[in-house]
DNA sequence: GAAAAACTTTAAGAGAATATTAAGTCTTAG
DNA sequence: CTAAGACTTAATATTCTCTTAAAGTTTTTC
């Protein structure tokens, strides 16, 4: 089970880092809410541990946009502020626990089984840089805002994500996207390549799907 | 919403009965672990809550003996037992959550929402932007005025809101809404979505329910 | 550096999916 | 039994997607 740690006191979180591995959770640390956020909408967690107070981000803003994407993923929040109120915004912003410091290991531990023990098994899914496709839900997401594609710029994009680091040659493509088992002549790949990339509007930077000539098109991280 | 209070301590329990029937829950109390998993069992409620020192019986013990009968009903531990050991037995013993006297009435209410906004299947209220939809009752507003829906057209968007935000595929919603299991082409759902879109008479900026191209329909709050 | 090859971009027509309308069939209340 | 309303089917209209083709750009080759 992979857990991600939000929080920027050191002390705080390698204390709870270490501790939940010994636990054999598998535990990951992010110190503000910015990076918070762009590691748990990478899908690799099963639950997640959420400060309050987070620079760049609060931990309010990375639950309520984190539970866009994933809404049955289990968020802990994890904080100093121990009023009602703001207990109370804490649950609103779609976190399923609320546990005050300070706090009791033993108790967080017993908190976090009660979250995993109802999980059921995550959907499949793919990611790519910033992008994450869910196959059966039909959706893709760039960072938290939603792509809205067509039927085949949703397959071309799968089936490049299916095969991330592989070069894709164009017969390949033809016959598992299209269909088409024959020699063909016209541009629909480049077209469609065309489509996807303009809709997924990467900067100059960010070349997660580069054409290799003569061959094909690759999708990979960076 | 039907909630169990399992208390021995009149004050507290008509405390608790008539602040959650403000809030339009429909509340039994039992004033001992035997009277209350009695009353459990019967599975009549949506969520419990529970003290810990009973006559007869110990909440402990009636929440394991609940659990082996529904696993997922909440329960939520109401109790003055406050060490982190006990807490954890709490726990352990299948609760979802363990809130220790004294408590705040708002972050009970609070937390009973977290536990209960998971078990989508027996709520009775759900709501789409302006739209809010009594399944018990059969009734749907948009803001303050009700709007008159025929059978199919209210359980379709039912359908839809129960799956808010989730894309809804037409083989689903035919299997769903209409119990057809083989493949089906007439443009039922077509003629149905358009006189529930009529209905609901959206803005053109209130886009409640999208349709996805070949796949199906999407209902989202904005 | 010019020509050829490969890819990108744009635009328009064909095709497919959905929206709308209307008519026919079924159900239910009186 | 009849009439009103609800559900289904079918036909037409509309909108959006896919494909093709042609023009523009970059890269490679000689």
């Amino acid at each position: 089970m992979r857990i991600l740690v939000v929080e920027d006191e050191p002390g705080i979180s390698s204390f709870l880092k270490q501790g939940l591995e010994e636990e054999s959770y598998s535990v990951d640390v992010a110190e503000n809410g910015v990076k918070g956020l762009e590691l748990a909408l990478t899908g690799n967690y099963d639950l997640l541990l959420l400060d309050w107070m987070l620079p760049l981000k609060s931990g309010v803003q990375v639950c309520r946009d984190f539970r866009k994407q994933f809404p049955d993923t289990p968020v802990i929040f994890l904080t100093a502020k121990d009023t009602v109120e703001e207990t109370i915004t804490g649950l609103q912003s779609g976190a399923n626990d609320y546990i005050k410091k300070p706090f009791h290991f033993e108790e967080l531990l017993e908190r976090i089984r009660v979250q995993l023990r109802t999980k059921v098994i995550s959907e499949e899914k793919y990611t790519l840089g910033p992008i994450t496709l869910f196959t059966d839900r039909h959706q893709v997401f760039k960072n938290e805002e939603e792509i809205q594609l067509t039927q085949k710029e949703f397959a071309l994009l799968e089936y490049l994500m299916k095969n991330k680091n592989q070069v894709c040659r164009r017969t390949q493509i033809i016959e598992d996207v299209w269909d088409i088992h024959f020699d063909y002549n016209t541009g629909v790949i480049d077209v469609f390549m065309n489509s996807l990339r303009k809709k997924l509007h990467f900067n100059t930077n960010e070349d997660y799907i580069q054409t290799i000539r003569g061959v094909g098109y690759i999708a990979k991280d960076l």
